[in-house]
DNA sequence: GAATTAGATCATAAAAGTTTGATTTTAATC
DNA sequence: GATTAAAATCAAACTTTTATGATCTAATTC
């Protein structure tokens, strides 16, 4: 009602009120002298509309400072200008990241993103996604190739491409976008053995909530047991803070055996925890104790001593992301892919 | 047309096709023997119809399965169940965490959230509020209180509730949640007077992009020139990078009248370059320099030696956000609020 | 017993676009 | 110049819900 005039007195309005009613279709199809429909083609779709159309049709857009709405929008097409993206959390700065690059790029398209958390929870995942699925999103990212079958049955009858991240090992619904974490474990162990370690032992976080992790831990495990001589343990901290990994070096001074020489650790916050402690016990880094890291998080270059560790590469993961999702919605009809962004070790003094 | 003939062949649909159509709010009504407008009041407001029919709407609904969809009902309502929050980046640890648990908090009640990040860029600031807008978010929560003119006349356009977070020093839109810069900055350059530091420097990132950075430079700035004896410098660092702040404390030494005796730096990060880096030149912290941080990173605890910093409460950023946010919307007659969640000094080693 | 009133329920009109089958215009062919 | 095909455009139907003024029922009052 209130914007039913909009062409007769929009200057009036904007004058008077503060909060002036948006121009909508049907003013611009007005004063372009066209039909509602033409106008959604000409905006949308401009190839498909003569050139005089579309030139008429865009400069009553712009003078009205029209925008088409998004939610009536998604509400006739087949599905919003939208992007899910479902991810354990926050608090990884890999996560953080990789979710801001791929914001950036999808904004680019015009497509806005909408995240949510699970604290790798099943049942908050599912319902996670379930709530999503509603707003009939363009594309679903999730993480990781592991799924409870509820989220697998969600996906499958999800309406739209779905994009797994952060791993590759294993068979993606649709398409993978990420590294291989068992080549992430076995680097790791590869980079202790060469130094010539033989008693060896990875510290996770907890429970094996992470999928990922347990798949590095895995590998490590798998690579040191089929090495001459060498043995492996597997260790859970309490978390994944520093905090954690100095309880971590600790606890396996006072294992049987005494300390082993190489730890590998599920995240580089751990591991600096760890280096730190090792300082304060005064067992030398890398002599008596080589340390590696995961993630190669900021800080990791300015441990003392700096920290070995492997870098997966993030910033990738997000960027490929955005690439092939736009691809994607560009041309449906695209195969699913499998991108490896790759993981590198970097060499730095701990191992 | 799909799903026109829903409640006849809702069974042969589930059995054939795998991506079956979803129940809508006619079919619910169909089956409850009621009209929409009963469907929705039994849904969305259930004291406003009669138990019976509530009842027998509701047993429909869980029958179906039916969720309404919030792409229509953001369209026919005044706004949508969906809460943008602009920020500046997600590098920073701070605003991933507040961020998150925002999210969290706010999903308990049914809304989403849609980011935004301009990594402190007016223009994209003010494209990505706009983007947002038109999703007709039930509110807005944006970061700091220092906006371009063009932000704040589409944040004082916007027909929702706008909450500035991270801030309380100045004159709020709506609502405030967040600390004091200003007093961030006294903290830092009073802990450092106290230990009797009296040639100091506070550390930023470059070009006070970040106007929050800017406010407690100021005020470190002030408080130490109102100190006896006292002079303070104010030092851009490259970037907010450990590397940056290795790379600061290197220019310090280089001064005229050498190094200052005390440091306080915008970021962690930043201080924990600094702290390695006077490890590696032999300079003693506390000792020789004084370094207090900002932030209260994971690592700032396990540094060596351990950071002293600041702390803000980021966490309660987030909780106090949505709470308020969700009163409001239950009652958006409720006044504007201004939330200090606080600001301590966490004293460790580093002075 | 008729009139009034309150409460519940209904039909219908937005909300602001997309999609489609029909129609008109333009171009090409015979 | 008439016929046909192709391209451009249109009017109307459709998407799913909320909001509202109208209608119907049942209870209360006179």
């Amino acid at each position: 009602m209130k914007s039913k005039k909009f062409l007769e007195n929009v200057f009036y309005d904007r004058l008077m009120s503060d909060t002036f009613a948006a121009a909508r279709m049907a003013d611009v199809a007005k004063l372009a002298g066209v039909s509602l429909a033409s106008v959604s083609r000409a905006l949308r779709a401009p190839d498909s509309v003569s050139p005089g159309t579309r030139d008429r049709v865009q400069r009553a857009a712009a003078r009205l400072g029209y925008t088409p709405s998004p939610i009536a929008g998604s509400l006739s097409a087949t599905c919003a200008p939208l992007v899910g993206v479902v991810m354990p959390s926050m608090a990884n700065a890999f996560f953080a990241r990789s979710f801001q690059v791929l914001s950036e790029g999808l904004e680019r398209a015009g497509l806005r993103t909408m995240p949510g958390f699970h604290e790798y929870d099943d049942t908050r995942e599912a319902r996670i996604l379930e709530a999503m699925l509603h707003w009939k999103p363009a594309a679903m990212v999730v993480t990781g190739l592991n799924h409870s079958r509820r989220v697998l049955a969600l996906l499958a009858g999800a309406n739209c491409p779905v994009f797994e991240m952060w791993d590759i090992d294993g068979h993606p619904v649709d398409s993978a976008v990420g590294f291989s974490n068992a080549e992430a474990g076995r680097l790791a162990a590869q980079t202790l053995l060469r130094r010539g370690c033989r008693d060896l032992v990875y510290v996770t976080p907890p429970n094996a909530v992470d999928p990922r992790a347990a798949a590095r831990a895995g590998a490590f495990l798998q690579t040191v047991s089929v090495a001459d001589d060498a043995r492996a343990r597997h260790l859970r901290a309490v978390d994944r803070t520093a905090g954690a990994g100095a309880d971590a070096i600790r606890r396996l001074i006072d294992l049987d055996g005494g300390p082993p020489d190489g730890i590998a650790f599920s995240g580089d916050a751990l591991a600096m925890g760890a280096l730190f402690e090792a300082q304060r016990l005064e067992l030398s880094v890398p002599e008596r104790i080589a340390v590696v890291g995961y993630g190669d998080l900021e800080f990791a270059g300015y441990t003392v001593p700096a920290l070995t560790t492997l870098r997966p590469a993030h910033d990738r993961i997000g960027q490929e992301l955005a690439a092939h999702i736009i691809a994607r919605l560009a041309d449906p009809g695209r195969s699913a892919v499998r991108v490896d962004v790759g993981i590198d070790v970097v060499v730095r003094e701990s191992a």
